[in-house]
DNA sequence: AGAACTCTCTACCAATTGGTAGAGAGTTTG
DNA sequence: CAAACTCTCTACCAATTGGTAGAGAGTTCT
């Protein structure tokens, strides 16, 4: 208990951010979000910016953790992609604003891009990893791991996370339709990288 | 040749919007890449807002054009499947901006998502057809040709977009790498897609 | 007790924002 | 030629922005 007021303005700013943007989203309408004054957080954090960044560094750490967590489960194959898969649906529906910030960031304007690029560096030097050993196992086909894992970066976050686009081709934003979109991508996904047999 | 004043501002608006973003760019900042001053801008439109809608609508038919041109050569299954993401990142390398509206325009809470989405509806619908049709012939594997739709869009888009995002943190967009990045996700799709022998 | 420190506030400020009013130059129309 | 119209401009404006200065209340240290 007793969050610190750092920590409620984070938390703020990481939800507004991560929904409406850094751009558009002032000191003080975060502060009014919090019940208090905009000097408040002047007080805590420089400048704008350097809130943006904190809520950056945050974030890089809880995306770090929930995949540290899937990943140490010491499954193979299919099944450790398909446990991420999982869990970055389920991050979506509970944090969306956590994979919103990834995607306003990762906006080629971003001056920030890179400071999250180099925090999850190591995830994905992980991921590579990882699959480069499956595919030698004989685990998953064969492929060019990087290039691999952008398109399963783009889209399993995606089909996460373009809320817009699935309400545009009239796909129900409901908790079932995404269960189901789910379902599907990890077909997809199944039918992409099972090996040939 | 006499590129209009009102068309000028459009290309700058596109590029600029899909670049940037449409909040982080003021009508003075346009007007000063366009040597003009705003209040030309305001002439030609009543608001910075009714600039943002006039962009959409032609990007939107920059886009029908695009898929149209591709998808009316006649081609079967996987092929035409390639030969538009092929388009796509054609479009990607030479005009990134466009790429780059899209994705501001469907982030999520977007107030001209809709504006967007009712113009490209019909593209949807078609390419809708297109799968379920193929998938009945047996051309493609059987799957939920709404969820391949939405798979589709992201890893294509997401792919090109990251792209755009190393481009802005410096690393410079080779042709080559882009060439590689293309191939991969086609080795990708077509693993998915093929169907099953 | 008093000094120092922590935290949140009020009071400002200069710059930037989208937008209005209307002048003035050039062109087209009657 | 004069009137009307088209286009771009200067001059403003009120609201909002990120940020500074410093007062005041409460707490902790000596």
């Amino acid at each position: 208990m007793a969050e610190t007021t750092r920590d409620r303005i984070l938390d703020a700013a990481l939800r507004a951010y991560g929904t409406e943007g850094f751009a558009v989203t002032s000191l003080d309408a975060l502060a009014d979000q919090l019940g208090i004054r905009k000097q408040t957080i002047l007080y805590y954090f420089p400048s704008k910016h350097a809130v943006f960044e904190a809520v950056i560094d945050a974030a890089a750490i809880d995306l770090a953790t929930a995949f540290e967590e899937e990943a140490s489960r010491g499954l193979v194959g299919l099944e450790q992609v398909e446990a991420i898969v999982r869990r970055v649906f389920r991050l979506a529906v509970a944090q969306p604003e956590l994979l919103g910030l990834v995607r306003e960031v990762t906006r080629p304007g971003s001056l920030s891009a890179d400071r999250l690029a180099t925090q999850i560096a190591p995830i994905l030097d992980r991921a590579r990893d990882f699959l480069e050993r499956e595919m030698d196992a004989g685990h998953l086909r064969r492929s060019d791991p990087e290039m691999l894992l952008l398109s399963l970066y783009s889209t399993v976050v995606g089909v996460a996370t373009e809320l817009e686009v699935q309400r545009a081709m009239g796909l129900p934003p409901t908790l079932r339709g995404t269960v189901a979109r789910r379902q599907e991508l990890t077909r997809f996904l199944r039918a992409a990288l099972e090996p040939a047999r």
